[in-house]
Order: C-alpha cells, then structure tokens, then sequence
DNA sequence: CTGAAAGCGCTTACAG
DNA sequence: CTGAAAGCGCTTACAG
C-alpha cells in the first residue's frame, strides 16, 4: 500500500542501497541521480518505515521522557521544548509518567526501555536522581540525560541553571527593595532543586547580615495548595514578615491567595516573589516577580544531548558534561518597598 | 547484546515459532511448552524488540495524540489518561502538538503520520474539527478519534460528555440558590465545547424565564487572562450581575482574581463556577463551583478505542460510535445566595 | 499442538 | 560513484 524503497528504487532506476544513501544524506551520490531519486520520492510521496529502519539500525528514533512533577505547566513547557528539538532531527518523544515510589519500579522501567529501545531518556527531577532507576539505564547502556540532578554522577550528561544564583539575586531583589523581614517558602524536599535555591537564600540574607527566623521558613511541596497554607502560617502572626519569596510560582500563588484572604494588599502590605515564570504568574494580578527559567530550552537541550549522540558518549567514557543555561529576575509588581 | 526469540528458543527447546505464540498468547501451546517458554524468558529477561514486530505486524504499538491546548493542566491530565491505558496493552503515547494555523499544515501532518505509521492518532479540540487533518488521516487509512468534536462526521469514533447538560445543571444551580442575575463568560471560539456549554446556560436560562442580557455574555479564550479581562467588564459597571458562569476553570479564576482587586467577597458579594474540576480550582480559596469533566477517563476511552480496533473498524464502515462519560456538577464554597 | 520457510522494509559491510 | 547480498528480530501463512 504504502511506497517502499523498492517502488521509489524502480521508478528513479537505481539501485535501493542508492535511495538509501540519498534518503539518509550520505556522501558519494552523483548530483543528477540524487535529483531522479529525489524526484521519485516525491512522486511517489514516499516517507521511510521507521520501523525497518529501526530493526536495521537498531535504533528507535524514539526518546522517552521519565517524569514525576506536580507541575502541569513545568511538564507541558518542558514537553513542547523537547518535541521542537526532536521535530527537527525525525525523533518522537514518548512520555513515561513514573511513580518513583512504585514497590515494583524496576519492572515499571525495564519493560520500557528494553521493549521499545528507546534511543535515550530524558529524567527530569526528581526521577533525576533516582537511584534504581539510574542503575537500570546504566545496566541496560540506554543513553540518558539527567534534568537538574542534585549529585554528580558520571555516565548521562546534565542540564540544570544555577539555583543557587538565582534566589541568591532574587532575595538581593527584595533587600535592596528596602526589606529585612523575609519569610521563604521551600520546595518539594524529594527535588534538589528546592535545596538549591533555599540556600541562596540563606546565602543572600547572610551576605547582608539580615536573620533567617526559623518561623519564616516553610516547609512546602510545590503545590498551590501547600503555598497557600504555608502563607498562612508566616502572615497569621502578628510579627508577619513584609515579603515571601516562595520556591516556585504556583507556591508564590497560594501565598497571594492566602494574602487576599487575610485582607492584605499585594504589594503594599506584602511582597511575594516566585520562581519559574510559569504562564500563570504572568496574567495572576498582581503580575507576578519571579525568576524566569528556561524550561522550554531545557527540554531542547536534553533532547539535543541524545540526539547529538553526546549522551551516548558520556556513557561510554563513564564522565558527565553539563549543560547550564542562563536565568534571569523578572520584576513586575508583586514586589515593592516594604510598607512606612 | 540483548536477548532474541533465537535465545529463547534455544534455551527453551522449542522453535521461534512458539515463542512467538507464547509472548502473544496465541492458543495452541500445551502448557509445559508454555512454562518451559515462560522460564526460558525470565531467565533471559527477554523482551520483544518492538521495532521488529511492528515491522513484521505492519503495526507500531504507538498512538500519537495531536494536541493544541492552551490549559496545561488539561492536557496532561489527558496524556495521564491515555498512558494509563496504552501501559495495560503495551503501548506507547507520542505527543505532537499541531500549529492549526501552520501554514503547511499538512507538510507537517503527513510525515508524522506515515513514518511512525502509528496504529492510531487521537485528536483533541480543536484539532478534532480540523478539516485538514481529518481529511490527510482519511486518506492515509490511519484510525483515529475525535475527543469532544464539533460536527458529527463518519469514519472516527468520538469521546465527548454531554457539555449541554452539564452547562444547563450549572446554571440551574445558579439560579436554585436565588440567582437572576447571572454573567457569561464564554470559551475559546474555536472550540466546541464552548459554544454547547453558551447553549446549556441559554436553555436553562430561558426555562425559567430569565433574561440573558447581552452586556453580561462577555467572550472570553479559555485562558486566566481572558477571564481576568471579561470579569472587569462584567463588575465594573453598577448593574453588575450576582453571579458568574465562567466556561472553564483558568477563566473562573481570572474572575476571581478581578473580583478581589475590585474588592467583592466571594460568595458574599458574588458567586463563581466554573467547568473542568482541574486541580488548581480545588486549592484555591473559596475552593470553586465546578463542573468535574472527566478529562482523565477520556484519555483511557480514546486509547482504548485504538487498542480495540474500534477505531479501524469505524475507518472501514465510515460510522462515528461515540462515547459520552459522565460529569458531575461539584458544588463548593464559591458559590452561595445572592446578597439580601 | 509444533515447526521450517519466507517476508516485513530498511541498512550494513563488501565489491567493483 | 553504484549495486547485489545478507541480515536486523520478529510474524504470517502453510505443513505436518
């Protein structure tokens, strides 16, 4: 039904392996024969099968993706950047939901990978630092490439920004806005991530010698919800801190809600900062200070590592190049001078 | 490197042939070559190589969903779904989001299609009423299914919910608890549903004798923006309705928000709901009147129509079975009687 | 109930 | 610069 390279092979009158090489960009084809063959393809409206291409090659064109993220919009972004990267190349991307506290994890993952042959896997954290899951991919020698990983391993390269720079600049932000008390919202404890950019934090307020209370330290989970009760906590006491730099921005936007709730004006009464610049935080009102992460990028750059066969690589020399891509403070108007 | 149905065989004692009816359940096998098959497979940690089947089946194990969404949270929340369902049946998800407004579209479309030749393709709205594409998967003899379509049309199975109905319940919870002034804030033009659930509100309206004033229908884009935008028109006048009907959720709480900045208590001063029962509607404060649309089922019923062969099937008989799930109007605390 | 042979549509050495 | 042959790891008729 559909044209093989033998129907394409007849009509242009070489040879298959000469479709072959002209389909596969490879050198020694004479100009003219390339354009019969090309000529042909067209006619014919032919596309290779991937899938004898991949029993030849033993290759899949196939990377998977192995996440675990509360966040719709970090997965989506991350998804769409990955997918422009593969468009280019003729790679698909399969997304892989992993319960990283599944008791049968390894027969989640082994299945997944030895079946389909996926050409590498994409983890973001906290998948990312899984050890079974690790050991799998480096036993079965699947390429992979570890998002914002919390250790240094060898065997996959890494993309990450610096956390730590960046709540570092961002709590800069608020102190040189004029304030001194200033309660944090922590991450997700399983994403090492969130330790990352709590110490900046902590970096930050040390460096100018301002307190970190204990009280104004909150434990969240990434989550709206967890953001939205955190903020209860640091605003329900009388000695309330006049800004929240929260560890993502759906956290910084349950800090907003909770603030609204309690009669509080953002931000003449509080300031309240997030991190990701996730779409949300951009049409939330107050528009929302955050830090803008390269999310889409990131997922380009991981594919871009398998398909550049680095990963490969990597494995191979058992070492581990990183990738870090560049943040930056978006100021809009959740922030302003403390109040008096 | 990794094991064949070669090894197998040999270690088992048998010929490929019933290894093969073993890895696919195939009748015909004593039992004791079957466990002996069974043993030989464990031993090895044997798996098929899929490309090798596909090539064989003319069959790719693989369904690709073309998405153009603007709610994060409902697409992957749907990509949760259909997952659920390929993992059972060994089936792998391929996301491609499709740019209906690509110029070459179909210079798009047609590669994806006939290189991963993937068993099927599901389409969610918009890309469901997308002539083009329907029309490039008709020709192609590639099965697929239409979530939540416009037009009825033969050769694709759809899965929808009854947005007329579940829009009509809503507003006649609107209007139960005292409402008469009620807002409309209308979804993505583009998008079907949009238009049921304007008609669902505009019967239930009508069968109570209230009037639809064309000030308080403001046309919104599914986004937390347009719902910020549409919720100013509607407040900022002195007429302004009790309550407030908002398509989706991400466009109920764009009203929300509006509503704090111009200073209403809700449900005090004014009453929201909301369509979708996505995850940020039930953190956020008051906790949202919704519509719980099983997004999440309708991603396993569009995989499982693949799977099954319903999908080819309809292809052949060019017919359109459809399969309509249930919602469930979930009354929280943002909704509540009209002042005095 | 079981097996030997051919074929799915490509690519990879190997010749020339 | 081009081609004939073998092989990737399965499944599908066809025998027995």
């Amino acid at each position: 039904m559909a044209p093989t390279i033998y129907d394409v092979a007849d009509k242009a009158g070489v040879s298959i392996k000469t479709v072959s090489r002209v389909m596969n960009a490879m050198p020694n084809v004479r100009p003219e024969t390339r354009d019969l063959v090309m000529s042909a393809v067209a006619a014919l409206n032919y596309r290779p099968n991937i899938s004898a291409r991949s029993l030849a090659k033993a290759r899949s064109f196939l990377i998977a993706v192995f996440f675990d993220n509360p966040s719709a919009g970090y997965v989506t972004e991350f998804q769409l950047g990955a997918i422009a990267r593969c468009r280019e190349a003729g790679f698909h991307l399969t997304m892989e939901p992993i319960d990283a506290l599944a008791p049968d994890l390894d027969g989640i993952v082994l299945p997944l990978i030895s079946a389909l042959r996926v050409d590498g896997v994409i983890l973001t954290s906290p998948v990312s630092d899984n050890q079974l899951v690790l050991q799998v991919l480096q036993d079965s020698g699947t390429p992979y490439v570890r998002i914002a990983p919390d250790q240094v391993q060898g065997g996959a390269p890494e993309v990450r920004m610096d956390d730590v720079q960046a709540a570092y600049e961002m709590t800069r932000h608020l102190i040189d806005l004029g304030h001194r008390d200033i309660g944090f919202i922590r991450g997700h404890p399983t994403h090492s991530a969130a330790r990352l950019r709590f110490d900046g934090f902590c970096k930050a307020m040390a460096d100018r010698g301002l307190e970190v209370r204990d009280r104004w330290i909150q434990q969240g989970f990434f989550s709206f919800r967890s953001g939205f009760e955190c903020a209860e906590a640091l605003l329900s006491a009388s000695d309330r801190p006049t800004a929240i730099f929260a560890s993502n921005d759906d956290m910084a936007l349950g800090a907003m809600a909770m603030a609204y709730r309690l009669g509080l004006n953002i931000p003449n009464d509080l300031s309240i900062a997030g991190f990701d610049d996730t779409p949300a935080g951009s049409v939330m009102w107050p528009q929302l200070t955050t830090v803008r992460q390269p999310i889409f990028d990131m997922g380009a750059a991981a594919a871009d590592l398998i398909i550049s066969g680095e990963a490969k690589a990597a494995l191979a020399a058992h070492n581990c190049p990183s990738r870090v891509l560049e943040f930056r403070i978006i100021a809009r108007e959740s922030t302003a001078p403390p109040p008096n």
